[in-house]
DNA sequence: ATGAAAGCGCTAACAC
DNA sequence: GTGTTAGCGCTTTCAT
């Protein structure tokens, strides 16, 4: 079956290509009965607009570009489904690129990006410290960007945000409020912004509070259920005192709860657990896990509609980047708090 | 920054933009040194291709579109994460659709697929006993189409869906091996074949185990951790005699474990439970749920390399439709087994 | 090995 | 209100 075009469509009704041209995108000026017509037989000859033709010759795509490092977290595909609702409630495909945490293919996806002419591009990147170049392109070409959650502080560009500070410091300041004293930090090597921003509110929620901050209660490593168990093996085996834990993200959290229970350690009365990211099994475990929530939907529409907003505004890049921080949600619940 | 096109490297380099283009796409009847100097040119240029123009021209775009219900639960994001992998791998670009089980939006996005000329669609349908209309269209117009995990039957798709019969089959049967005897099932209610199997597969192993079908022991509803605990109130309340739960979904399957707990009856050693899907969760609780992997990842590069090695071959309608399936795996846990 | 020319299907500026 | 014209930036065929 040959593709119908707008050709066919007016050679079938005595008029220019132009003509239909002007019905289908409904131009203002265009008779009532010419429109009527080409909207009939394009539906009877099963027309579809060539976006392709339409994009290359007016410049713009309704297309947007997605960088995340992997839909196979449920954070980042659960920002990804707010996102791409929004931008299809106005309008917009929305192209996906996942990089696997690594800079090669962020580079890549940028590339394939531009070349696919996208009309904005939506990131959160894989490492902060390097890949401003790449960024820096698409500024050159006018191409709008955003980051979400990850951004490049460096980098004057428009970003939506959770305070992971605030998630940290409340998540402490709840363990504290719950009698805990002495506290222990598991975090990520990875030294990104949101866990060096959790790690900051845990240290203040401390000191606010008076009590000491100590580099040998902070753990390291790629967050996970091993990192948490492992911390929490260290920690008993170098016989540090502590009586609850405070871990930078859920799975990790997990593992740490498990292997105090598996040592026979009770939470909460003993040791109380907090994590981070309000993964959906925690609800369902025992104790069941306090957690921060991220608001991952709600982070991904606000990335929409801010760049809709920005979009809409003449110069993208001509004003000071305004920067969107959602509030995270303290959700306590049996593994902090050893009286309620 | 104007953007560069061949038409710039060509004026640098004194050739015509013929020839750029061929040193661009590597064609062989290129000399190596003005290849070079092309190369050079356009790195030194900025030069990036414009696809929208290349796709126009040559009739294909690389890029696939994806339908899918919603990101927003592990299933979906973990097999678009295994898609978009593959696809990439192999120099395809993804454009991913949000249908959030409503047709319109089904027929809404095939509909932009097609304006944006894709080169295939990989989809799993939110409604089997409709729109077989728009699906035809997309063969009509020679698109490439494959069904995953939920396939329309009467149309001749390639698909790639997991045995859900035999995972009902094996959790119904694993049941029966540990001993239990009176096993009721929760199912959905959205007659999706997918749900249908797996009742088919419980049904037919009890048969096989000597043991009776019962339509009083199933429940259907919209699968959820509310289905799972209304199903076992209405089971208690009513006075069933029942050993086992079999919820064709995890969360449901969640629901129903926390209701019998709450309700003082021990698992697995009074009632045994097991859910499908293999959730995060299922690993934490207690007692852990024994649930039915359903290969997601897989399931995502399959349909990805199945789509890869079709659309290589001539007449990609032409022969008969092959369909993967993949085998759902077992995992027993805590909930279903009373003596190990 | 390179050049010339046509055209993919559309938008938009300019005529009438 | 409709027609004419000129591209958007590329691929591809046919010459040379």
């Amino acid at each position: 079956m040959k593709k119908t075009t707008i050709h066919d469509i007016a050679r079938e009704l005595n008029v220019t290509f132009s003509t239909v041209a002007r019905a289908l995108n409904d131009h203002p000026a265009i008779s009532v009965a010419t429109k009527a017509a080409v909207l009939e037989t394009a539906k009877r000859l099963n027309y579809q607009q060539n976006k392709l033709a339409s994009s290359l010759r007016s410049g713009r795509t309704n297309v947007i570009g997605i960088i995340v490092p992997s839909l196979d977290t449920s954070f980042f595909s659960s920002v990804v489904h707010g996102i791409e609702k929004v931008m299809n409630e106005n309008g917009y495909s929305v192209l996906l690129y996942q990089t696997g945490e690594s800079l090669t293919r962020e580079q890549k996806g940028i590339e394939t990006f531009l070349q696919s002419r996208v009309d904005g591009v939506l990131s959160s990147v894989s490492s902060e410290t390097d890949g401003h170049e790449m960024y820096a392109q698409l500024r050159k070409r006018q191409v709008p960007l955003l980051f979400f959650d990850r951004a490049i502080q460096e980098l004057p560009v428009p970003s939506v945000t959770i305070n992971d500070y605030q998630g940290g410091f409340s998540a402490t300041e709840h363990l504290i409020g719950q009698g805990f004293r002495r506290i222990a930090h598991i975090t990520s090597d990875q030294n990104l912004t949101i866990f060096n921003e959790r790690l900051r509110g845990y240290r203040e929620a401390l000191l606010k509070h008076g009590l000491p901050f100590q580099e040998d209660l902070v753990f390291r490593g790629r967050v996970s259920l091993e990192l948490g168990k492992t911390s929490v093996q260290q920690l008993l085996a170098q016989g540090h005192s502590f009586d609850a834990v405070f871990a930078a993200e859920d799975y990790t959290a997990m593992g740490a709860l498990q292997q105090l229970l598996e040592n026979g350690i009770r939470v909460p009365k003993e040791v109380g657990v907090v994590g981070f990211a309000n993964e959906a099994f925690g609800a369902f475990v025992t104790p069941s896990l306090s957690t921060v929530d991220q608001q991952t939907v709600k982070m991904g529409e606000e990335t929409a509609r801010l760049f809709l907003k920005l979009f809409g505004s003449k110069d993208y890049y001509g004003t000071n980047p305004e920067h969107i921080v959602l509030d995270p949600i303290l959700i306590p619940r049996n593994s902090s708090q050893p009286v309620s």
